[in-house]
DNA sequence: TATATAGTTAGGTAATTGCTTAAGTATGGA
DNA sequence: TCCATACTTAAGCAATTACCTAACTATATA
């Protein structure tokens, strides 16, 4: 239903370092600098994508002492997953029901 | 494998428009002024959210006579589908692995 | 052949994105 | 108490995005 979250969602995914640190935080929990150390940029950039990890809710931090840890949301992620379910279950159908439709009329149009 | 592909996949998808023309062609094909039709934006606006569709591989199109019919082109639905996939996969046995060590020591670290 | 239809091309603009550097603020250990 | 660690905040910048309008090119149809 909340066709803005799926929006946030999907955005998150499209960039190659964002969907690195949701494949490193698959894995299991991490910091923010253990999120940084694979790549090659700034600090404040990785903080940045981790607020639109957040902001779409597939990524939760807190922060304990001066460590702030990262885990991800498997919700998130799986209402995304949900929507790719539904276009493929809509395709079949469509599909099934012109294999139907080919079997009374092997020869197209009823005219 | 080919990460550039995923990203312009859920690139294309973070877009409610994009997203929308993608939901309309799951039930079939249709033509450009037909995926128009539900949205109060120009025709050029439509072209260029489809022309980012086609760079994705999601959507396909040909043009005969005047008018260009497009298609959902569900392999590449199934790629981003796999990701997600991938990423719940290695959730799990995480929390396998996670499972199995709390039955061992179920205290804590084994220290 | 004239006119409407279906889409295309070109150019412009305001807002957003993905970085950067510089300068902070807490927290923890020697 | 001093210093390193682990972020955080702020400001700026080049490139990209999501639109727009105006003008154009084919292809049908009357």
């Amino acid at each position: 239903m909340p066709t803005a979250n799926l929006d946030l969602t999907f955005q998150a995914l499209a960039d190659p370092t964002r969907r690195g640190m949701v494949e490193r935080l698959s894995l299991g929990p991490a910091s923010v600098s253990e999120l940084a150390a694979p790549y090659a940029m700034s600090l404040p950039a990785i903080v940045q994508h981790l607020a639109l990890l957040e902001a779409s809710g597939l990524v939760r931090s807190e922060k304990v002492g001066r460590v702030r840890t990262c885990r991800m949301e498997p919700a998130a992620l799986s209402l995304a997953e949900q929507w790719f379910n539904q276009r493929r279950a809509e395709a079949e159908q469509r599909l099934d029901r012109l294999g139907e439709y080919l079997k009374r009329f092997p020869d197209g149009d009823p005219t």
